[in-house]
DNA sequence: CATAAAATGATAATAATAATCATTCTCAAG
DNA sequence: CTTGAGAATGATTATTATTATCATTTTATG
């Protein structure tokens, strides 16, 4: 565990935005001015291969890491791209469902809900007042 | 409807293997030898924006396309990527159960199933008299 | 200390998709 | 049938996220 693997991984822990790697690598420049975009890439990898991040591959361009390890599903804002965690638990039995219904041996599934975030939402009815925001593009986010 | 677009239509209503953009272009490219790479990309958008096909933002690195516009969920392997439908009722229901229990406003949701296709199913118990099929990174079958 | 393995920072490479643009096609109006 | 505006094309370049490479540095271990 080096120096940069380890604040990589307080970043992430203490960060509930399930940032992009690039998101990451600012923060964590802010403690590690030097640090390599590549090093944060290797880590984020290593953390999750050891499995002490989760590696989300949600929709959207780029990857997101979540530093809480308990199994739970996403919801993204279609409008502003933020991902939040849902308290809902995990549907094991559409597993089960499913292997009885097909040929395929099921080992898991992945579910993202889509929908409008608080924040999104507010702008929107206030939109004729509100000058229009800048649109972030859901997955680019920096 | 341009001939292109015509043809790429026809291309995808006859393919139940929901191709990538690539893949796409290789079988198009077998009646209009002469169209772009950016020609399919292009109709692959519009067709999709017209509801004539579904573009798939399912995990892995490529965007796939269903000529069935339906709805239905799909089935992954992850060993090869072949990616299959799935016969399941849509689960409006979890939309609903979720917006109660959070503060985003739900439109939908993603759901992608992960198994072990026949094929690698069969294949896995047969691994010590084959010899190693070259592994199709899922993604990126061409 | 020696020294082998692992990790780093800098940089280049890859791969999917999107954008640009001069040329060609389409098709309704005259 | 011409014609001219707008749409679409093919060729090419650009963008973006991620991965690979590699010389140098760090780390761990006997
Ligand atoms: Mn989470
Ligand atoms: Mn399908
Ligand atoms: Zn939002
Ligand atoms: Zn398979």
């Amino acid at each position: 565990m080096t120096r940069q693997r380890q604040i990589i991984l307080e970043e992430l822990q203490k960060d509930y935005s399930h940032p992009t790697a690039s998101v990451v690598y600012l923060k964590v420049r802010r403690r590690l001015p030097h640090i390599s975009l590549g090093t944060v890439y290797r880590n984020l990898e290593i953390l999750s291969e050891q499995g002490l991040i989760k590696k989300l591959e949600l929709s959207g361009t780029q990857k997101r890491f979540d530093g809480t390890l308990s199994e739970h599903y996403h919801v993204r804002c279609f409008k502003c791209g933020r991902i939040s965690d849902v308290s809902m638990e995990t549907l094991t039995a559409l597993d089960e469902k499913l292997s009885e219904m097909c040929d395929y041996e099921i080992i898991g599934h992945r579910l993202e809900f889509i929908g409008l975030c608080p924040k999104c939402k507010k702008n929107k009815k206030h939109a004729h007042k509100t000058k229009t925001t800048t649109p972030i593009s859901p997955g680019n986010i920096s």
